[in-house]
DNA sequence: CTGAAAGCGCTTACAG
DNA sequence: CTGAAAGCGCTTACAG
């Protein structure tokens, strides 16, 4: 109860405990049996730490013994299900290796990213979680100067990566759209949103043109728009869509979820004949997007798998060879 | 480029630099100049520095120093806008004060809550923030205990909080619907989703029932179904008032976004003259609900205001007599 | 069965 | 203008 200035220290307790500062560690990191201490002593000074609410400093302790107990994560953001679920995912890893996590946000800014690492490495994390870098050379480069294990997440860099198999889940998206597109002839699936150059959008374009490919159908480089993920902007882009073909596309592969709200501002402007028909896809998940008057496939990336996988490299159970590995994503029917 | 096996300490660069590590930390923290040290002097430690990758190790500095630097945070998950979002504005905040932020997840589950407590206790921040908590209480004699100033977020507890003004932006959301249900007589307003019992449920009752009332219209106890958050029993629930009343209620009040998915749920399983007419309105925010076949009016809350609200209690610019300090939330119009 | 002492990587009065 | 030394709160060989 008595709040002391300063919290109680270590010695505070031997002194309290009359025993010295050995005995009190021991006891207080349970290895007082293997050490002989008498169960009588080791009891009484734990009735004194409970007393004094003691709680070691992890700092000292993780100073003494050259471990933080740190694992260190990066991410854009929490402001979608993908990234929201990598980071409770690592969290819940994190624990589980008996690590404390610490995750710091970088709102995808490259200079917030490099600060995010410096800090992370400072507090000397003993392995560092990179996700969704913009650019994750040189991140990674850090961590090896000071010689902390990394994994890249979402985006592969110069070292272990974990990605979403991006073409395989662009592969199933797409041909679930042309599956429900109407036969030959007609306007040919679009894919709209991301930016070119960009890792995870060029794998996606690779998926979605195998598939348009596979089922003998065109895929012209203006079916492909690569407009950024701003709403605002894929609205525009479907808008010029709209008036070049005089009507929606068959079908249409919405490049995330940020974009996927842009389309869809988009498409509700249509009367309901204009998009009845419309076979709609977005890589990613959000569960409203069930409730949408159109059925929409989605694609939903397998965060869980992702983080065991990072795990694997840091534990050594993985080698960087094999990298990136590709996580499987999941088919979600909408309808 | 070296990757040592051990990362250079203050010592090594010392060393290297031919100097002592009282220079070297001078220098570092930029105190050379107040400390009259020649500036080739400072200019070659910096350089030796650099070269040699030196980052400092800032629990060795907080130990010294007497502090760690760091806020923590604690918050049930990341899988909403308002959680999201108010981590994220805790961080930047965070580090607008120069301190480090450290936010842990929780599930909303009390023996994680007080773990995560305790970890970030014994890595010793300088403030920690409580959110959503399902009981605070105990957290909050916790911190006390540690000496370690705090504040309550969307929970009040005993001490400094900060909540959103429940009461007023249901009574704002609730007055939206009555404006478009159809005029006396009807069915009312009902109010569907959360916890009776639960403080955050409990305040937009009684804004519910204050703008009911102020409408003179009667809000019985049957119009009040808190059947918890999950979309599965709030289904259930609207089902059940369906074959009661044998149709809709003429408006819909859901409590959270999480109802919010269980109500769509069930509506959409109706013929769309059978929703055509509701006035629905959700507490909290998600931007496709927008799209959905009716307007929905929704309540967005402040997360940023909610933030600077928490740190002036920290920062001593608010007293706790002031708790808990309720911020307004936003009325959005859905159509 | 228990304790004195060294050392983890820093910072800063103090002395010169 | 610069350095030797103490001390932040721990842990653990080592000695007894």
């Amino acid at each position: 109860m008595a709040k002391s200035a300063r919290p109680p220290t270590l010695y505070d307790i031997a002194k309290r405990a009359k025993t010295s500062p050995t005995t009190v560690s021991l006891v207080l990191n349970d290895k007082w049996r293997a050490h002989r201490i008498r169960p009588e002593t080791a009891a009484h000074v734990m009735r004194v730490a409970k007393e004094a609410n003691f709680s070691v400093d992890l700092r000292a302790r993780g100073l003494r013994l050259a471990r933080s107990g740190l694992a260190g994560m990066i991410i854009p953001h929490y402001q979608n299900r993908f990234f929201a679920g990598l980071s409770e995912s690592f969290e819940a890893a994190a624990r589980q290796h008996g690590l404390c996590p610490a995750v710091i946000s970088t709102g995808r800014d490259p200079e917030r990213e490099r600060d995010a690492v410096s800090v992370l490495l400072a507090q000397k994390v003993e392995s560092l979680f990179i996700t969704g870098a913009s650019d994750p050379q040189p991140l990674n480069a850090l961590c090896r100067r000071h010689g902390v294990a990394f994994v890249n997440l979402d985006i592969p860099g110069n070292g272990p990566s974990v990605v979403s198999d991006n073409r395989l889940g662009a592969n199933l998206l797409t041909g679930r759209l042309l599956e429900r597109m109407p036969a030959w002839p007609g306007t040919g699936p679009y894919f709209v949103g991301g930016l070119a150059g960009e890792y995870a959008t060029d794998e996606r374009i690779k998926g979605f043109k195998q598939a348009v490919r596979a089922a003998r159908r065109r895929a012209d480089a203006k079916q492909i728009i690569t407009c950024g993920y701003e709403p605002a902007e894929v609205e525009a882009a479907l808008s010029a869509i709209y008036s070049q073909l005089g009507r929606l596309p068959d079908g249409l592969f919405v490049n995330s979820i940020e974009a996927f709200e842009g389309a869809v501002q988009f498409i509700r402007t249509l009367p309901q004949e204009a998009f009845a028909d419309l076979a709609l896809g977005c890589f990613d998940w959000n569960p409203f997007a069930a409730f949408l008057p159109i059925p929409v496939a989605m694609v939903r990336q397998d965060v869980k798998t992702m983080i065991d996988r990072a795990f694997a490299f840091i534990d050594g159970d993985l080698t960087a060879d094999a990298s990136p590995v590709r996580v499987a994503p999941t088919l979600i029917d909408g309808g």
